[in-house]
DNA sequence: TTCCGACAGTGGGGTCGCAAT
DNA sequence: ATTGCGACCCCACTATCGGAA
């Protein structure tokens, strides 16, 4: 098949609304893919590369290269190009990679190098990724839709899943079981803005402490131990006091969910940065242990001596994992029977804070394991600070942003009476937002930047964020963490914005260098 | 008819590893 | 030695579609 049929496939499902027109897009392409196509164009246009990230970027891919006249490049040959360009590594591989990616630019079409250049940098942005290309792969062969959307979420891999299907047809999802040793998508949470909220919606639940580490999936067979993070990356080699606690478990068999985090000799939690970069070591795992060690906290068992227990519902699968897991490897806990228990939850989640924790996540006792979904049954509820800080400058939006300031940067007062910058945020904006913003800040602006505009300090915004981190990057020295804007406050003055040092004073953990 | 679950998009900061400077 | 880039950890929030209620 040619790249140019699926950069064409690709515009046209970009360029529609309708979610079912996508789906029969894709389905028709699928429909008509040679089987020895299958394992690259499905990723295509899901939005993805077989090879994964090969190390090019935006930097690389923003030399212009003349386009072709007429497309020639077959998926195949595309394939196995970016396959070369993902082997080559060693000094001076940059400049080959670069003439690699040249070569294969120039050989494309304007239109198969936008396709290329979204592949490339993993933003194709067709308003079609994963689920969509399920939903068009379940069309082209027949299969129920659920059935596929299962097997990929245990297989971990669309890729697996689109090539059995296509050769031979919808039997083949039975092949697709939790297997030991291969990893699963984990289940995900939404957020509730207070336990109130998480018990009414959930009734009878648990609620367990949310630690703020790393995701971490054990898969053990005898003495095999992997571990997963949630986007099934292999980090074994890099947590072998973790692979060690593992092995020590009684059970011979099994797969636990649950997180890595690293805590002080006092049992408080090191920092986010810290956990998160020890779990990012890789060069000398043994001084990153002995410096930053991580423990392994699980909160969900989905596999136990051969027996699948993602079906079952939360309260057994709980119950084997405590049957395997002693007390300071698993989560702490509290059940609650529901609304009527609010108070012992809120009490929990108090006591959770107090230990140093980032919160709780509530979760519906007969929830089954709801593999790669954002499930309802899962409530995350973290505490929410707010701030008045003044927009010091905005980036101009991309995508569906374009032509609107979108991006804010934000200040504090700081002792001098300047603005000290604490960070930017694009969220929390609605459309009508956007568009008074970019009206409002452009008349304030005072510098027009090729990214945006700098403004007059004067307009106050009020920012949410989960908590304060340190950070080279500001001047303060720390930056917010996850900000978002609440609203405008134009019946606020600039003098009237928080400052630095009262920010400071609310996160005393945190102390800017 | 209205409501709500699931998705995709729009980007944020930090840290590590690697190559270039 | 320092700097820049890319990958990959953590992530919030809004708009939209389409099925459920």
């Amino acid at each position: 098949m040619l790249l140019a049929r699926l950069a064409q496939v690709s515009r046209e499902v970009a360029a529609t609304s309708a979610r079912s027109r996508k789906t029969a897009l894709l389905a028709e392409l699928f429909r008509e893919t040679d089987p020895d196509d299958v394992p690259v164009v499905i990723p295509y246009l899901a939005g993805r590369l077989p090879q994964g990230r090969i190390g090019i970027g935006w930097k690389v891919l923003s030399r212009p290269v003349a386009p072709a006249g007429e497309p020639g490049l077959t998926v195949r040959e595309v394939d196995a190009r970016l396959t070369e360009l993902a082997g080559v590594s060693g000094t001076g591989s940059q400049a080959e990679r670069s003439r690699l990616v040249g070569e294969l630019l120039g050989a494309a079409t304007g239109d198969e190098q936008r396709f290329l250049f979204g592949l490339l940098t993993g933003e194709v942005r067709q308003g079609a990724l994963d689920a969509v290309a399920v939903e068009g792969l379940a069309q082209a062969t027949g299969a129920p839709p659920a059935g596929v959307r299962r097997a990929v979420m245990l297989a971990g891999s669309l890729q697996t899943v689109a090539e059995a299907l296509l050769a031979d047809g919808p039997p083949a999802l039975a092949r697709f079981r939790l297997t030991v040793g291969r990893p699963v998508l984990p289940m995900l949470a939404h957020s509730a803005s207070s336990v109130a909220e998480a018990v009414q919606k959930l009734g009878a639940a648990a609620v367990e402490e949310k630690l703020d580490g790393i995701r971490v999936q054990a898969h053990r067979d005898g003495d095999t131990v992997r571990l997963y993070t949630r986007t099934l990356d292999d980090i074994t080699d890099r947590l072998p006091e973790v692979t060690a606690a593992v092995r020590g478990l009684p059970g011979g068999r099994f797969v636990l969910d649950g997180e890595v985090i690293s805590l002080d000799p006092g049992g408080r939690p090191r920092s986010f940065q810290e956990t998160a970069g020890r779990v990012g070591s890789r060069a000398d795992v043994a001084t990153a242990a002995r410096a930053v060690p991580v423990s392994p906290v699980f909160f969900d068992a989905l596999s136990v001596a051969g027996r699948d227990l993602l079906d079952l519902p939360l309260a057994e699968r709980h119950a084997e994992l405590a049957r395997l897991v002693p007390e300071p490897m698993r989560v702490r806990r509290t059940l609650v029977a529901g609304p009527q228990d609010v108070a012992a939850a809120e009490e929990f989640l108090a006591e959770t804070l107090d230990r140093g924790h980032e919160g709780v996540v509530v979760k519906g006792v007969e929830a089954a394991y709801s593999a790669g979904r954002r499930g309802a049954s899962w409530l995350k509820v973290k505490p929410v600070h707010t701030l008045d800080l003044v927009v010091l400058a905005a980036e101009w939006g991309h995508g569906r942003r374009t032509g609107k300031l979108s991006n804010l940067h934000l200040g504090a007062r700081a002792a001098d009476g300047s603005f000290a910058m604490l960070g930017k945020t694009f969220k929390g904006m609605t459309d009508a937002m956007l568009a008074w913003q970019t009206e409002r800040l452009g008349a304030l602006a005072v510098r027009e930047h090729g990214w945006g505009v700098t403004v007059r300090p004067e307009l106050v915004v009020e920012i949410a964020y989960d908590g304060l981190q340190r950070s080279s990057r500001y001047p303060a020295g720390v930056t917010l963490r996850f900000a978002r804007v609440v609203r405008y406050r134009e019946d606020k003055r600039p003098e009237d914005a928080d400052t630095v040092q009262t920010l400071l004073a609310a996160h005393p953990e945190v102390t800017a260098p």
